[in-house]
DNA sequence: CTGTCCCGCCACTCA
DNA sequence: TGAGTGGCGGGACAG
């Protein structure tokens, strides 16, 4: 028995291994933007995107939305040091923050949806224009309405009422939809926009906002509903560099302030209006804007298995995919392209390669690529199960532990205890039972072996030649 | 204690 | 009809 695990063991029972913002609505939306905001992407799409951030959908039986992000850290020995350096993390990242994300970025023009799951990128471009465009709504609004509504914010409020009145006492589905339309986060976010834009204040607090936008609507409960929306819109705004957060000076509450552009655009070009915008800067290259947090996680295509193909019955192993010999010479074609100092016949180990090799002239971004590697190959190393908990387990497992957890501990025992701990921490144990786990898990440690012995032998054939 | 906002239930929509 | 979408509020976390 490896003492190590048991030390990790204890490490992964703890409750606060990773900080709330690790899972913050800003977080995901910058690395969402980032992911969307690059040379030749147009069109975006959410298991796409949610793929590419290395969100690893799984699936659960009782959440839909539910999906794991292998680990906020990006760094060249991850898969290595993962569990010794304290550095798992597994994000429970919900598809369903996607959709928030999404939609508040569609209330000013960055994406607009396409169709079912697609989205086109619009781009930072679109934003003066959409805000524009809700700028000169609001105050048609206020033209319009300032009849019978007594100040600048209560205006929104009051078409917000409209809406909501002739939905009253009368539950056809027509209304039902412009109830439901109204409320939702991306009308609130262009209200809150509106905000900004069509009234005299600078400095906007929250539960200020709510209680504007619900108008004559006092209810505290009401308020409290609509300020949680808006913590949301504003952690996207923020991402946005579109607001930022400050303390009052008058009593040190947080308030927001619109930081990008905000004066009436009277002439000049759409250019020159982007640039106002912090987020963005003058080259094309610079537009493309840098955002205080770098993508968490760049490895592509996590674990996305073939689901439809034929399975054996339910909760039984159908197969261990494991790499074929020229499925391998493919990869290491690749991956001695990519670390030329190497030579271009090196082979490369996957993700299970053996601690003892030497790692030298690879570092950095080149170590980001071999990441990327190691998670290709892992893919052909995925077994499939027909059984959902299953797939859910090798998935988690497959992102980050494989090789980590192996290069603790040989023992098989070890490895297993190692597993169901991690499995507990991941609140999914009890959809397991032990033996279940057990049979799943030896058949990776198979898998990890042969592949240990099929890469040792490689290793042999380059120092004999 | 207050502000913040994650989480996921469940209703609704749509192909 | 099932998968996708998103309103909503409980309650946990952070300062």
């Amino acid at each position: 028995m490896s003492s190590s695990v048991h030390t990790e063991d204890s490490q992964w029972k703890n409750p606060s291994i990773y900080s709330r913002k690790d899972k913050s609505l800003g977080l995901l939306c910058s690395n969402f933007l980032k992911l969307c905001d690059r040379e030749g992407v147009d069109t975006v799409g959410l298991d796409n995107a949610a793929d590419k951030l290395g969100l690893c959908p799984v699936f659960s039986s009782t959440n839909p939305h539910i999906i794991f992000q292998p680990c906020q850290h990006e760094c060249a020995d991850f898969f290595s040091h993962v569990f010794t350096q304290n550095l798992f993390v597994v994000v429970g990242v919900e598809r369903r923050r996607i959709y928030d994300i999404v939609n508040i970025l569609e209330s000013v023009g960055v994406l607009s949806r396409k169709a079912k799951n697609q989205y086109r990128w619009n781009g930072y471009s679109a934003i003066p224009k959409a805000v524009d465009l809700l700028k000169k709504e609001g105050l048609k609004d206020l033209s319009t309405a300032s009849s019978t509504c007594h100040n600048v914010s209560n205006v929104i409020a009051c078409n917000h009422s409209d809406v909501k009145e002739t939905g009253e006492g009368n539950t056809s589905g027509l209304h039902k939809i412009d109830n439901r339309k109204e409320k939702s986060l991306m009308i609130l976010a262009q209200n809150f926009v509106k905000l900004f834009h069509c009234s005299n204040v600078d400095l906007i607090s929250l539960d200020k906002a709510a209680s504007a936008l619900l108008g004559d609507i006092h209810d505290p409960m009401a308020v409290k509903t609509k300020t949680r929306r808006l913590y949301d819109i504003a952690n996207v705004f923020v991402s946005l560099n579109l607001i930022e957060k400050i303390r009052s000076p008058d009593n040190g509450k947080p308030v927001f302030r619109w930081i990008a552009w905000k004066e009436n655009r009277t002439s000049g070009s759409d250019e020159e209006n982007i640039c106002r915008y912090p987020a963005a800067a003058t080259s094309d290259e610079s537009m493309r804007r840098t955002f205080g947090t770098e993508i968490t996680n760049t490895i592509p295509k996590r674990c996305r298995d073939d689901s439809s193909s034929d399975l054996m019955s339910n909760g039984q192993v159908k197969r261990l995919k494991v790499a074929k010999d020229d499925e391998l010479k493919d990869k290491n074609q690749i991956s001695a392209e990519q670390h030329d100092e190497r030579g271009t016949k090196d082979f490369v180990f996957g993700p299970f390669g053996p601690s003892s090799l030497p790692k030298s002239g690879v570092s950095g971004k080149e170590n980001l690529k071999h990441i990327q590697n190691w998670e290709d190959l892992a893919s052909k190393y995925y077994p499939q199960y027909q059984n959902k908990v299953y797939n859910l387990a090798v998935k988690i497992f497959l992102g980050a532990t494989a090789s980590a957890m192996l290069r603790v501990t040989h023992d098989r025992l070890d490895f297993l205890n190692g597993i169901i701990a991690l499995m507990k921490r991941l609140k999914c144990f009890h959809l397991l039972n032990v033996t279940a786990a057990s049979e799943l898990f030896a058949h990776y440690v198979d898998a990890w072996e042969s592949w240990q012995v099929e890469a040792a032998n490689e290793l042999h054939k380059q120092h004999e030649h």
